[in-house]
DNA sequence: ATCGATGCAAAGGTTTTGCACTGAC
DNA sequence: GTCAGTGCAAAACCTTTGCATCGAT
């Protein structure tokens, strides 16, 4: 792990990261932008390919070093789905009950990552919420249903 | 990717895995045998060293290709906790819905698993998987619902 | 002028693959 | 006897680290 990074988190992010010692340049902003466009959780490499074309001075390195002082902060939030690579998320994009769901087909390893709840469900979600307030004491900003199985195209190979 | 196991998934496992192409060799049972005896989630090098115990002519790489196996078959899950190496353990079948949830501290990048659903829940996780079959042709055999948030220690610390 | 941030190259650790051999059926 | 399963070594893969340089403050 990477122990550069100062531990007193600002409460967010870009706003406060200016006198936490933190430096505002250009490959950070360039990430952050990348990010605020997502329209789907980024891999490493994906959020290094969009801000090269944005900046092709960029390093790989360095997005790894940002998003990592990115979560520090609680800026974004890192998803492991089990495909062998992360994917990083704007913390405040998943804020609330906007809970997304990844389906993970464990066949052909591929992802899909939607973002479709009933009423029912969201209820469902919300009282979860309040109970792992209660029996754990956990606040719940933001979740990810994570679905195992079998996809589509998997299914018709056989 | 490895491609080499057959397609048909046995509905069980032991019980259904012979006569679908599969063979019960030794490696396979001892690596069984040491999922069922884990007191917490293994990481591949665990049920490696365990395996090894009981086996010494083992490898590594068998113990990496029965666990997709075993994760195709359903048999067990795999858990992603952000350590840089995946865990797995046997997919407890309640009622076809295998359903962990883990707490994720944003903060103090704690982990929480826990294991415990309401009958509410438990239904309308039913009915998503049914939804999500219908809509997306995806079948799903396993579940994890991560939750990001704040923990009770570092509630207190603030 | 500092010292935090960067990019490259190299290293690190986990997981996968190629291949010849073994053993379950 | 077949062919799925195995183990070893090597490769692939994502991520981190060392280090000299750059640049925000």
């Amino acid at each position: 792990m990477n122990h550069r990074f100062g531990k007193g988190p600002p409460k967010g992010w870009p706003g406060h990261f200016r006198g936490q010692g933190y430096r505002v340049t250009v490959p950070r902003r360039i990430i952050l932008q990348v990010l605020g466009n997502a329209e789907k959780h980024l891999s490493a490499e994906e959020i290094y390919l969009r801000s090269y074309k944005l900046y092709p001075a960029i390093g790989l390195t360095t997005v790894y070093r940002t998003l990592d002082l990115l979560i520090k902060n609680g800026v974004i939030i890192k998803i492991e789905s089990g495909e062998g690579r992360a994917r990083y998320e704007l913390a405040g994009r998943v804020e609330g009950i906007n809970c997304h769901q990844h389906l993970f087909c464990v066949n052909c390893r591929n992802f899909l990552d939607i973002s479709d709840l009933t009423e029912d469900e969201i209820a469902v979600i919300k009282k979860m919420k309040e109970r792992l307030l209660k029996k754990y004491g956990f606040t719940v900003k933001s979740c990810i249903l994570q679905f195992y199985g079998e996809c589509k195209n998997c299914k018709k190979k056989e």
